[in-house]
DNA sequence: TTTTGTGTAAACATATTGTTAATGGAAAAC
DNA sequence: GTTTTCCATTAACAATATGTTTACACAAAA
């Protein structure tokens, strides 16, 4: 399962800030590497073909958002997992910018254990969507080509409803609480109404026309067939 | 499980902020307190051992930081929780003192509903650890997949049953109080009916099939087959 | 017998979820 | 650039499961 450690390249200007991530990833397990400036990261990035790159976004020579853009435009880059660190005032003026490809972006001041948490969520998604397909019964999740398949016939689910579906489906006979839902499908700071995972939940249930999502009152729900 | 209400102390030097955020956890269930300032925040935590402790950073005679690296260093508090709020200034120059053991940090200006969510995120991530199945003789009880199995046929209980049979099956032929019964289950502060108990009792019994839970007159309930 | 504690069924209240329709926004089609 | 379609979300209400109390029966101890 947890084969080879991942390569991650961390590219900041300030040197503290490099140290407190590089430490706490390595902690982690993980192979850490630094850039301090733009090029420098464009460079070591083609040397070392990391796993994850995280990019500040104000940086000298280049931005953050400028390398990004120059990596993804390369076909070996495509796959690359990549987190923005922003200053908050960057906001607004940068949010666009994340339209350039980033996989997610944290915002300083940056708390390692967020950091951490957040580089896990991300390995683990691309760890299941490389491929992962879950059958349980005569059910297949493909998270690959995005499609549910019952006895062979294909049935298209929404991005919410299949990300929902998946959780559930990828731990079958597991309870998920709604917070553990909300915070797995729609993330920590999305807030959303307590109905809301219910209407997915039906249209789940409504587009497969089997009875897998079982409620379990009070608790959450659970896939089983 | 979803047992007595968590501690929670609440450290700012602006009341306004102390009253939101109090306000909206105890909404949630929550036990709060709270401290106007560093020192302030360092008596009331040894006084009430709360489950999680949030910190402003910028506080008079103690700063956030400082409280936390002091409570870290007791025994009594490596396990509690401390989420620590800061404000955008704060960001390079502290981002160091994170390292001292925060288990998350939010932002200000603070959004009640994202602090709640990040607390009940924390709070359920610890609760996960309790999770472990208990199997006596042929019965066994899964909080996981929330299902009791007897000779591999599952059954069905609700919330409280499940969580009381939980309770009295994770130390068999132990006898637990109504008193105890009732502050595991149900929580200190729920004030429930004498016959409350018994009668989720019968319907553990009724759904169980199985003459697996033993009344010891004038004291209480045990498990044992 | 009286007292005390428990078992049981039904009634009631509440909490939680199911369902539908409406809204606004984003993406896709034109 | 405009229209159209689809999706995510919410609000409002219905439906249901669950939790609690009530009332009384029953049993064991005092």
């Amino acid at each position: 399962m947890e084969n080879k450690a991942k390569k991650i390249l961390i590219a900041d200007d300030e040197p503290d800030i490099l140290e407190i991530i590089s430490y706490n990833l390595a902690k982690e397990g993980y192979e850490t590497y630094t850039a301090k400036d733009g090029n420098d990261a464009v460079e070591q990035a083609r040397k070392l073909q990391p796993d994850l790159i995280i990019l500040d976004i104000m940086m000298p020579y280049k931005t953050g958002i400028e390398v990004c853009q120059l990596l993804r435009s390369l076909p070996a880059f495509q796959d690359t997992l990549i987190i923005f660190l922003t200053a908050l005032s960057d906001e607004s003026s940068h949010i666009k910018g994340l339209d350039t490809g980033a996989d997610d972006y944290v915002s300083k001041p940056i708390s390692p254990k967020v950091l951490v948490s957040r580089v896990n969520a991300l390995f683990r998604r691309i760890n299941k969507e490389d491929g992962k397909t879950v059958t349980v019964g005569n059910i297949t999740i493909d998270p690959v080509r995005f499609i549910v398949a019952i006895n062979g016939s294909e049935i298209v689910l929404a991005k919410k409803e299949f990300e929902l579906l998946y959780l559930l489906a990828s731990k079958p006979g597991r309870v998920f609480l709604r917070n553990e839902i909300l915070s797995q499908v729609w993330g920590t700071d999305v807030i959303v109404g307590d109905r809301t995972i219910d209407v997915h939940i039906r249209k789940i249930r409504q587009k497969l026309g089997v009875d897998c999502v079982t409620t379990v009152k009070g608790v959450g729900y659970k896939f089983e067939l």
